[in-house]
DNA sequence: TCGGGATAGTAGCAAAGTCA
DNA sequence: TGACTTTGCTACTATCCCGA
């Protein structure tokens, strides 16, 4: 059975009405088995006769009622197995479940291939983890993410499907997941809102000749109302937050003062806000349909954070419905432009093109682009921080550098899956995390742009490590700041580090490149006499020196073969590769020999023609 | 899974200097 | 004068890895 059809089977459970389903007779039973119910069975509930009369309901089709008697008086269990077997089972997990018995129901439930249905009704009911648990054991490994991302219980769920034996791998079950969706999206229309819902319409003022918003009460609640522009809508969130709060490592006050920290500096940087003011730049990010990039691939959530006034505004445009992209453009236009620098994590290769690329087939309708400046935190924090942490994504360095830690946060590759199950149910819900998700994403790209700053400026109060350091020198030195470079290199070289010798190294070629080639040997000839690991290139580095700038022959030769000694000793795994450095070793250190044998000839011839003229002098 | 930006490494070239 | 070496630059390629 396809998950499209069970979802719908699960939803015939929910509108069928027992009677209908039981025999004209046994319907005449259940009435006056419900009498009885309700006059007389709560209170023998606890006694010996419940689960025989519950059994008894369940038979008559009073499947609800029974398992509340049955559960009540604590039989739940072996309630549960008769009611799966009467076909009750969407039922009696439903009410099993609020009465505390959702792992032995849901276990039974699973034996009797009623799994999909128990899961949705149990997850609603609080019991996800142990649920999802049996399911997986029981093989329903795919429904149960399914159900459970309904449920709001998914990390949990993915988390125990993992460790499941047998399992798919996340990605697998997230790819499957979203094809599922897709084509569940491209074939059901949009549920109509229940009466409960319809009434909740009324939370948001009615407005004139506007199309109804369903689960309006919803969305205000989570601070989302409706922008209507060209007939369509979506969905705009908006929270506020004091300057002075808070996220991880910073508030969100010490922006400002990372921008006044880039003034002071002087110091020209890819990061540097020099001459911006904080509500100039928007930290943004985007929730897609998918990685794939091209037309195909819709951006359903543009959002951002940013300072204004006393007050971190962030800011979620929300597509409710893919017709609207125009509208969503629109909305997200007028308020963008206000800035004139996005930064992002990745924005560069990957949010940025997306929203190229889908504004494109709007661009008729809406105002163009901004060329924004764009400060994409990625590529620093890869510079920063690539050899120290097991990997720079965004989530890694929240937790490494930025005490930034996420409860309960909703997975990015699910939010597709969310996302498509919006447009099946339309319930806020669904996608309610999602848009926590992405507001904390925005949020922490302030708090990481504050604390890149203070590295990159080297405030005194900032924690800097060593490697830290180096990373940060190598920086300034690609792009040609060698003043902060030297000084970054120094610390470091002045340390027992084990990257003080590659500060060494760099420290000489920075002498090298302004021509001081005195102070560029003593350099490295204190690298070399270090006890610590010398690379290679600070011997031929020094001899090169020696031999064209210093006129040491013998030196460069002397520095030349210690070098090769070292490169032998130390060894390459790449034939090739030694071949080809063994014999520019070898060149080198012929053409040296020669050099110094040659000008040792020289010495000697012009010592004998002194000798010789001696001679001359004398014998005159 | 894929696109793309950044980075590192390499190749090619011209210019300058040195040397035989 | 030509061969060789280094330097500095540009262009290209390979690799990494991040986003949902």
């Amino acid at each position: 059975m396809s998950l499209k059809s069970k979802l719908q089977r699960m939803k015939g459970h929910m509108a069928l009405d027992s009677e209908k389903r039981a025999s004209p007779a046994a319907a005449r039973a259940a009435e006056e088995a419900r009498g009885q119910t309700a006059a007389g069975l709560a209170a023998e509930a606890g006694g010996a006769g419940a689960f025989q009369t519950a059994e008894a309901l369940a038979k008559a089709g009073g499947v609800l009622e029974a398992v509340e008697v049955s559960a009540r008086a604590g039989g739940v269990l072996e309630t549960a197995e008769v009611l799966a077997k009467a076909d009750g089972a969407l039922e009696a997990v439903g009410v099993s479940g609020e009465a505390g018995g959702v792992l032995e129901t849901a276990e039974v439930l699973a034996k009797a291939d009623a799994a999909l249905e128990a899961f949705g009704v149990s997850g609603e009911a609080g019991g996800v983890l142990e649920t999802a648990e049996v399911l997986a054991k029981a093989g329903g490994v795919l429904e149960a993410v399914e159900v459970s991302a309904r449920a709001g219980g998914v990390l949990e769920t993915v988390d125990v499907l993992i460790k499941a034996p047998g399992a798919p791998k996340t990605s697998e079950v997230s790819a499957e997941t979203i094809g599922v969706f897709v084509a569940a999206e491209a074939s059901t229309e949009v549920t109509a809102p229940s009466p409960a819902d319809a009434e909740s319409l009324s939370a948001i003022p009615a407005q004139a000749g506007k199309p109804p918003i369903p689960f309006a009460d919803k969305w205000s609640r989570m601070q989302a109302f409706p922008y209507f522009w060209e007939d369509e809508h979506v969905m705009i969130r908006e929270v506020r937050y004091p300057i002075g709060q808070r996220h991880g490592a910073y508030t969100f006050s010490q922006l400002n003062e990372a921008i006044a920290i880039w003034e002071a500096s002087g110091r020209e940087h890819p990061l540097s806000a020099a001459g911006k003011k904080a509500d100039e730049l928007l930290f943004f990010d985007t929730e897609t349909t998918g990685l794939s990039g091209g037309a195909g691939n819709a951006v359903f959530l543009l959002g951002y954070s940013r300072l204004e006034g006393e007050e971190v505004i962030v800011r979620q445009h929300f597509l409710p419905a893919p017709y609207a992209e125009a509208t969503l453009y629109q909305s997200f236009l007028e308020q963008a432009q206000k800035s004139s620098h996005l930064v992002t994590f990745n924005g560069k290769s990957f949010d940025w093109p997306q929203v190229r690329t889908r504004h494109t087939l709007v661009r008729d309708q809406v105002p163009a682009l901004p060329t924004f400046g764009h400060l994409d935190l990625l590529h620093g924090a890869r510079r920063l921080w690539k050899a120290e942490l097991e990997s720079c994504r965004l989530g890694i360095i929240e937790q490494e550098k930025l005490d930034v830690f996420r409860e309960d946060d909703l997975p990015g590759f699910l939010a597709p899956v969310r996302y498509f199950d919006f447009l099946h149910s339309q319930d806020p819900d669904v996608i309610e995390g999602v848009l926590r998700h992405n507001e904390k994403d925005v949020l922490s790209l302030i708090t990481l742009y504050i604390h890149m700053t203070r590295l990159l400026a080297d405030q005194p109060s900032s924690d800097v490590s060593v490697a830290e350091r180096f990373e940060i020198a190598r920086w300034y030195d690609a792009l040609g700041d060698q003043e902060t470079a030297m000084a970054g290199y120094r610390l470091v070289a002045d340390s027992d580090h084990v990257w003080s010798n590659r500060a060494k190294l760099a420290i000489g070629h920075l002498y090298k490149k302004q021509k001081n080639w005195q102070q560029a040997l003593t350099v490295w000839e204190a690298c070399i006499a270090s006890s610590g690991y010398v690379p290679e290139e600070v011997y031929i580095e020094a001899a090169k020196l020696c031999e064209h700038q210093l006129g040491d022959a013998e030196k460069a030769l002397r520095y030349t073969r210690q070098a090769y000694e070292q490169w032998k000793k130390r060894g390459t795994l790449l034939r090739n590769r030694t071949q080809s450095e063994a014999a520019a070793y070898q060149k080198r250190i012929d053409r040296l020999q020669a050099k110094v044998q040659g000008s040792a000839a020289e010495q000697e011839s012009l010592l004998s023609g002194f000798l010789d003229w001696s001679d001359e002098r004398e014998e005159m």
